[in-house]
DNA sequence: TTAATTGCAAATGTTTTGCAATGGG
DNA sequence: CCCATTGCAAAACATTTGCAATTAA
């Protein structure tokens, strides 16, 4: 189902396109060097120049989102159509927890009708302590 | 004023400190390099690395908040104690209009308790068109 | 066959750092 | 006087790009 997802955006398909989409499925969110190093682990070779200029072409494709919740790496996520979501991120163990809700959504549609401004996307990060690193 | 803010956070004032806090106070929103061509048309030297290492002594001090706009340069602005408020920002021409609103905030708190998870910080970022842009 | 894709190495842009000189308290 | 601050140049780090070789359609 990938092929048919890469070729439809109008690009070749090829095994790293394919392998990539696959990890996105299992990781969900990653970063470019996170996927040089699983590949390098099993023993797949693909340079980060390519990791990188795919990614870019998913994300213009809208297959990835990017996401910058930091000033380091940028890290991507697959797009799911109509399945918005925001993002609580643990700063110990980097984890990250999606969520959607549905107030904070019409508010935000609120104050950028009182500013005269037209949302084209936006992003809610909350950053904290998980549950698990909370134990510790 | 700025003279105290420094020196009460165990820093020594120098001309290059109260100069940056003062920029601050008039544009808001600035990036290391923004401050280092105001500077430069202003014809006071002061080197990009000196503004890097103030700015993060002003970050890890509190008296500066860092933000991830993208995934270029990092944006700084004053820290307004207890006047926390969030973003939108035009992506023609980068203007920054600050808001704050109540029900997000809480709903953000319940979001959070669902979740055992212990907010530390948040950055809620609406992109999109301002009016100004809209228009043309 | 041919245009897209890839790898490599070099370039880029932002941010950091080592070190010697300067300056504030 | 002493330690923090600064400037400069070099280093570090994520990301991009030119170019020649490879590969999908």
């Amino acid at each position: 189902m990938y092929q048919e997802l890469i070729k439809k955006s109008g690009l070749k398909v090829t095994k790293h396109k394919t392998a990539m989409l696959q990890l996105f499925n299992s990781y969900r969110h990653l970063d470019a060097n996170k996927i040089y190093t699983i590949f390098i682990s099993r023993n797949i070779n693909m340079s980060l120049a390519t990791i990188y200029r795919i990614l870019s072409e998913f994300e213009a494709k809208n297959i990835l989102i990017k996401n910058n919740f930091n000033d380091e790496q940028s890290t991507y996520e697959l797009t799911h159509p109509n399945e918005h979501h925001d993002h609580l991120i643990c700063i110990k163990c980097n984890k990250v927890i999606e969520f959607y809700n549905c107030d904070i959504e019409k508010t935000q549609e609120e104050v950028a009708r009182a500013n005269n401004f037209r949302i084209i996307n936006h992003q809610l990060n909350l950053f904290g302590i998980c549950e698990k690193c909370d134990d510790k």
